[in-house]
RNA sequence: GGCCGGAUACCCAAGCGGUCCAAGGGGACGGAUUGCAAAUUCGUUAUUCGCGGGUUCGAAUCCCGCUCCGGCCUCCA
């Protein structure tokens, strides 16, 4: 068996193959920098990471790139032609506010008025939320930056594409200075998200703003450079000063980093399901036309979105948790992780704490196995028949939730493990990546990412202290009072467990 | 209106025509263990897969219709 992946592309699942085996080119459409990524946004970048895991598993040597978008785009994106505040700009209100409020994480210096500053505090925190979640190409780039690349850093290779394309035929300038791609220019476009241009001219209809519409040949035409004095973020460019499309640095940091030389085509792309359209349309449409190959990425991924308690989330309506929130609360990154993760990355996946009290006993079994199987003398052989179901499932357009069952089914039904069983069980999470993830967020760091426990911080010296009267009171048999202080505990948030080696204590969520 | 998904027990969720009176996790319940808990452990928890037809020797799995839910169609991962 080998890997069998939906393609967005063919709507159909179908056998991954890339170009150049065993190397495999991927490029994933990462965060805005205009504020904290939520755990939707999480859930996306984790399906990518997962996948990539996956075909390192069977063999692969992966190279991923991952965009942070920091060029400041409008809020009110009109037909992505600029209206409505800058994006940057509404970061900048709201970094001022938090700084008045003194709301700013600690050791921050921060000028509001640099947009480069603004984009790098909220890039650096992504980084930093990222690899509490074990995102492998976080991690990676701290060895080489390009792979996390920045378009602010590609506005010279962005104009030179816009240029090409002009000189092709496939833009050209508006009477209002405007670059547009030119849709009838490339006749596959629409062949991603299942549009035509008939349909996108019909669509079109009421929804854009028609003296914008006027300057264009086609509605679906999208802007690739907007001259702009004014803009937050601009540079000097053969069209004026101004900025470029935001479809645009994606083809630009693709094409330059994963294909470059003689290769004009990429493995694999990778983004949430709402930028099939219009983004990674416009992608294709610029990078083919600059390109010239078949193809621009040969095997499109898209997890959908996450709910939150059933509800959807967005941005703009505010209902995102972060990272951080869900730390601050008192949750395992290795929790946080696996109920990320644990839902079809082609479903709608819900995130309950319901769901994260289920994952959090999921991971702390999983441990638990590696930990006595590590502290085994046993020499006993693992049943490498759990890592036939586990490739099994993941090939199948990775079912993880498969995969997932063949590991409990193995855990559950195995007698004692032993060293090699819980090294396979290792081997199982480089997939996983659970295990390599600590249980619980530590004070460490919680400061390192400077927020505080939602729990306050509770006083060590004082619980160690009720557990030894607690402990006093047992060895005296004066249960009622033991009794007594352990519902004390609890009432702080404290559960205590007594062990063959005394009693430890851990602060429960809240 | 166009395009694309989905409906499996209390919750999450696998299942891709027979080996399904349907995996796995959580929860609940009962037993062992424990001073009591926690953890662990044993057992129980869907003769049934949104509804109605059909194809087939055989369907949760294929086809048709219906109902409901969701996504995208230029803010969004």
């Amino acid at each position: 068996m080998s890997l069998r992946l939906y393609n967005t592309l063919s709507r159909s699942v179908e056998p991954f193959v890339p170009a150049h085996p065993p190397r495999v080119t991927f490029y994933s459409c990462g965060p805005t920098v205009y504020d904290f990524a939520h755990i939707g946004n999480f859930r996306s970048f984790l399906a990518a990471d997962l996948l990539r895991r996956y075909l390192e598993f069977s063999g692969y040597q992966v190279r991923q790139v991952m965009n942070m978008t920091d060029v400041g785009h409008m809020v009110d994106d009109e037909a992505a032609d600029g209206g409505g505040p800058d994006k940057l700009e509404v970061a900048r209100q709201r970094l001022l506010e938090s700084k008045k409020a003194g709301k700013l994480p600690p050791g921050v210096s921060l000028d509001p008025d640099d947009p480069y500053a603004i984009g790098s505090f909220y890039a650096e925190a992504f980084l930093a939320d990222a690899r509490v979640l074990g995102l492998k190409v976080a991690s990676e780039m701290l060895e080489d930056p390009s792979l996390m690349p920045r378009p602010t850093q590609y506005v010279p290779q962005m104009i030179a594409l816009t240029k090409k394309l002009i000189d092709d035929r496939h833009a050209y300038v508006a009477s209002d200075g405007v670059v547009y791609f030119d849709v009838q220019s490339f006749p596959e476009y629409g062949q991603l998200s299942g549009n035509t241009l008939d349909q996108l001219r019909s669509g079109a209809g009421g929804r854009i703003d028609e003296a914008n519409q006027a300057v264009k040949k086609h509605p679906a035409d999208f802007m690739l450079w907007k001259p702009d004095p004014t803009h937050l973020m601009r540079w000097p460019s053969p069209w004026g000063e101004g900025y470029p499309g935001w479809h645009l640095e994606c083809s630009a940091m693709a094409l330059d980093l994963l294909a470059s030389g003689d290769e004009r085509t990429i493995d694999l792309h990778s983004g949430g399901e709402d930028n099939i359209f219009p983004h990674h349309e416009c992608e294709i449409a610029q990078s083919r036309g600059v390109t010239g190959a078949k193809h621009f990425a040969r095997h499109w991924f898209h997890p959908r979105h996450l709910f939150v308690e059933g509800e959807k989330m967005s941005k703009s309506k505010g209902t995102f948790l972060t990272v951080r929130d869900l730390l601050a609360r008192g949750y395992g990154p290795a929790a946080i992780r696996l109920e990320l993760i644990k839902t079809h990355y082609r479903s709608n996946a819900n995130f309950t704490f319901q769901g994260l009290k289920d994952t959090d006993r999921m991971t702390a079994r999983w441990r638990a196995f590696v930990e006595r199987g590590e502290a085994s003398g046993s020499d006993r052989p693992a049943d490498e028949a759990v890592a036939r179901e586990f490739a099994d499932a993941m090939d199948n357009d990775l079912n993880i939730a498969g995969a997932m069952g063949a590991v409990n089914k193995w855990i559950g039904q195995a007698a004692e493990p032993s060293r090699a069983d819980a090294a396979l069980m290792r081997r199982l999470d480089t997939v996983l990546g659970v295990l390599e993830l600590p249980e619980q967020a530590d004070a460490a760091l919680l400061e390192r990412l400077g927020i505080a426990s939602a729990g306050g911080s509770v006083d060590a010296a004082h619980v160690e202290q009720l557990i030894a009267d607690r402990n006093a009171a047992r060895a005296s048999r004066d249960f009622k009072k033991a009794d007594a202080v352990r519902d004390e505990l609890a009432a702080m948030g404290i559960e205590i467990k007594d062990g063959p080696d005394g009693t430890t204590w851990t602060q429960r969520p809240r």
